[in-house]
DNA sequence: GTGAAAGCGCTAACAG
DNA sequence: CTGTTAGCGCTTTCAC
């Protein structure tokens, strides 16, 4: 059996003092002799004291935890995402514990439950693919539990969020094409109901209506965001009796899955298709041609999601929710050159 | 400010009943009479009843959460075997709390105090690159805290480890250069003291003996991992008056690093150097040309990595240390075809 | 200046 | 069958 950490009470004993002298000294109460405090701390460090979380946190209540949720742990999206949380979480003496939904609405809410559970001090999250409905939150909204939404977001007038201007990145990308002289532009948009889709699906029409084309079912096609998905989706496009002469994905897996099945098919990027991505990941530089995507600032997007959570949680009356939106840049590369005349 | 939960107390006093009768006719107490248990939970559920993780936590010293400490989140590596281990965790009723050392030993230990300040019941974690000394482990190994090492392991008589046959894969990687024609193999390999570095170098020179092949000190370099460095190994390599027909990266991300750096000299993958990765990510498929490599099974490595936790989570008396080493597969692509003749 | 007591939420002896 | 008590580690009145 492991043994108990010191305590007060240890301190206390050992040197025969009450545990709230101990406890006062430790916190340099003005009360206790500044000899006593000096004892105090000396044996504490020696006994390696450190102040039990769990007591606190019953007396408190409060754990200086926060509870992430995500989609997915290993796309590097939100890898990176976390990473950005992790580094202000930690920076103000807060720890994150990650759960997974897999784009599940089923485990999205067992997640919330269990980590509200766990007496977590917020949450951070993503909503799951398959989340249409937004009622397991009200729970914490009544409650005025601390929680940002990022990248996919609901109920956005209740809610803190941290989102990217996808609206205006599409029409980036749109315009993009159509001044390389592409004028039938695709786009492989993830699943309908969620925000980012829309409003990328938004930016995209804008453009297109901005720049003269007109706007064909045909070549808008959804995936859910799986590769197997975004190259079915891509060969729907390839299959139709007009197909496209570029494609927009709605992130770089969708756009590298599209790569790999144009290539299969025998077609050449950007001369017979061009290609644009979203997220810029590392290895749009390494895949041939190289891939022009829409930079996104995942690490700042993690940063911000803490950085509103703190503001709720150091709030002495619930703040009004803020909306942060970050901006997206576009990274020009190969996959995108100027259609040759 | 947040109300509390409702509590043990809150039941009790609705019901007019002691707190001790109603938590154990939550927990089915053979005692309590049916009637009485049945009402009890019936309430218990209407109110969202859930105990305290906190005071459980306090009376049992125990928290049902694992730190999991690695050098990098956002690496695919290890936020898949982040992903199996909360997978497991999970399922085991356990919560993760996450952790970057950011590679940096300093940064290790702080982590490593820091979990162990939160109460955590054990450690599942990578060594940083920088970490050389292990002293910061003493303590844990004293307390009988639960401690698993993945990948980058030290003191591997004392503390549970899950690593792959990094030596057999290297043999592997060589003898397949060597079976496909190439003769100068080099390997950018990692930094000299992790254990993952020198196993793979032991197999890339017993490969090398066994092909009947010299080994070339100046053929075997060393890199930090990141991109950067990786890139000034492949340098250091084509820089060399008899250059390598063959490259053996430490990991993909180094062989991407390699992959790109080969081709702005213009050189071709295969037919001028070939290329072999470690990890097999998504990305190895749509590089081009595509990237052999050693597959590793990484979401197994978080699993595995678990179990361990769980194994000495569970004993009663602290189990002796198991090692378990997972098998990796090569998967053959075109950048390592055999050399034309 | 310092100590005693109560309470955060819960369980486990020990009584009845 | 059910209630009382003590204690996990800590802070905070309230006494002295």
């Amino acid at each position: 059996m492991r043994k108990r950490p010191v305590s007060l009470k240890t301190l206390a004993q050992a040197l025969s003092v009450s545990m709230s002298t101990v406890s006062r000294a430790l916190r340099n109460h003005p009360d206790i002799s500044p000899e006593l405090t000096r004892k105090v701390q000396l044996l504490a460090q020696e006994l390696q004291y450190s102040p039990n979380p769990l007591a606190m946190g019953l007396l408190r209540s409060q754990t200086y935890t926060i509870g992430v949720i995500v989609p997915d742990l290993v796309t590097h999206f939100f890898a990176s995402i976390i990473s950005g949380i992790e580094r202000v979480a930690n920076e103000h003496g807060y720890h994150i514990v990650i759960r997974s939904s897999y784009e599940s609405y089923q485990k999205e809410k067992e997640c919330l439950a269990d980590l509200l559970k766990l007496r977590v001090d917020g949450i951070i999250m993503c909503l799951a693919q398959e989340t249409q409905e937004y009622a397991h939150f009200d729970a914490l909204l009544d409650a005025e539990v601390p929680l940002v939404f990022f990248d996919r977001v609901c109920r956005a007038t209740e809610v803190a969020t941290v989102v990217v201007d996808n609206q205006e990145a599409a029409r980036r990308i749109t315009r993009h094409f159509f001044e390389g002289g592409y004028r039938r532009i695709a786009h492989i948009a993830g699943p309908a109901s969620l925000n980012i889709t829309q409003e990328r699906i938004e930016g995209y029409q804008q453009a297109l209506a901005a720049c003269g084309l007109p706007f064909e079912e045909s070549l808008l096609v959804h995936c859910d965001l799986s590769i197997a998905s975004a190259t079915a989706a891509t060969q729907r496009l390839l299959a139709l009796p007009n197909r496209p002469d570029a494609i927009f994905g709605v992130n770089d897996t969708t756009a590298f899955a599209a790569m790999k099945e144009l290539k299969r098919q025998g077609l050449r990027i950007p001369q017979d298709v061009a290609l644009v991505g979203f997220t810029d990941e590392f290895h749009a530089t390494v895949v041939e041609p190289t891939l022009t995507s829409v930079m996104h600032p995942t690490v700042e997007i993690g940063q911000e999601a803490a950085l509103l959570f703190l503001e709720q949680a150091r709030a002495a009356t619930h703040p009004a929710p803020r909306q942060t939106i970050l901006t997206t840049q576009l990274v020009v590369r190969d996959s995108s050159a100027p259609k040759p005349a």
